[in-house]
DNA sequence: ATTCTTACA
DNA sequence: TGTAAGTA
């Protein structure tokens, strides 16, 4: 799939990814210090994002909204799982035979769960706490 | 006019 | 996070 080079190419200013993702420059930085994105940058040192990157940032966003700290945004979006393989290794598995969750799996589930559904009355189990489900 | 880094509220 | 300062 060679849509992936335009995905990542280096396209917008800070500028416009602001109004792209309704975050300050103050905030897209500082997700950048902590590693969540990588932007490119010009010969000038001027930041430029992908439409990968401004992906990233509004499951940040929607993340921060939910209350999940950095911390907690690390660990549901810094795995850059390979789910296509876990697949195919899955099936070879037969230590694991029982319907027990690979990491990536449940990795998937919580970022799922984390970035969508909201019932109330369901305690979210964020603040870093999510910690607790990752070994 | 925009963006960048650093630093303090 | 907001914002001011001094640049590039």
């Amino acid at each position: 799939m060679s849509d992936d080079i335009r995905r990542n190419m280096a396209l917008f200013p800070i500028g416009i990814v602001m109004r792209l993702t309704d975050l300050t420059a103050r905030q897209i930085r500082y997700y950048e210090q902590h590693g969540l994105i990588v932007p490119a940058r010009t010969s000038g040192n001027q930041r430029l994002f992908s439409f990968n990157d401004v992906e990233r940032l509004l499951e940040i966003k929607a993340l921060i909204e939910k209350g999940v700290n950095i911390a907690g945004i690390k660990q549901v979006l810094l795995p850059i799982n390979k789910d296509s393989e876990d697949a195919t290794v899955l099936n070879e598995q037969s230590e694991m035979k029982r319907r027990e969750l690979t990491d990536s799996q449940l990795h998937k589930l919580l970022k799922r769960q984390l970035l969508h559904e909201r019932r109330p009355g369901q305690v979210s189990l964020i603040q870093g706490e999510l910690s607790r489900f990752f070994h």
